[in-house]
DNA sequence: GCCAACGTTGGC
DNA sequence: GCCAACGTTGGC
């Protein structure tokens, strides 16, 4: 069954734009260092499931495009790279702690941002909407999928 | 740069 | 296992 989902990048390090550039449109999601954020990527994704794609900490974060889970997890090989922000010292290859999955851009849409969100009230159970909420990975149910993409496709 | 909220660490 | 201190996220 497909599921759906939020994914935070920020757009310095990884734009829709850079991700839609990217060779077959497929970025490697790097970084993630919450283990409830990994658990999700290695738990329940799966390969074909809908990524909402996110901008944050930016000047207007918001949902930027569509995207799509497009790999088994595997080791994040940043975390063993020593000249890398996402360096873990504790990590190494023969148990590695940080996994992540591919992502598929493949689509760049009009910028929904989370004020608009925000103001939606049929939206407001989302969970990257919830207050103190920080997860850079959040399950969005078919409901929020199906009426976010319908505005952003068709509306 | 501020700060609320949450996660992680480490001493006990 | 508790919990205070510290670190991080991320919107504003």
């Amino acid at each position: 069954m497909t599921a759906y989902w939020l994914m935070k990048s920020e757009p310095d390090e990884c734009s829709i734009d850079d991700a839609l550039g990217a060779p077959q449109a497929t970025v490697p999601w790097t970084g993630v260092r919450n283990y409830q954020a990994r658990n999700f990527m290695r738990d329940a994704m799966q390969v074909g499931d809908g990524v909402l794609f996110y901008h944050s900490s930016c000047p207007e974060p918001g949902i930027a495009g569509i995207a799509r889970v497009a790999s088994d997890v595997y080791p994040d090989p940043t975390q063993f790279d020593p000249k890398s922000p996402y360096f873990d010292p504790k990590s190494s290859p023969d148990k590695p702690r940080w996994l992540l999955r591919d992502v598929k851009a493949e689509k760049k849409t009009r910028l929904l941002s989370l004020a608009e969100l925000r103001d939606t009230p049929a939206l407001a159970d989302m969970v990257v909407l919830q207050r103190g909420s920080r997860l850079s990975i959040t399950p969005v149910s078919a409901e929020h999928w199906r009426l976010i993409t319908q505005e952003l496709l068709n509306g």
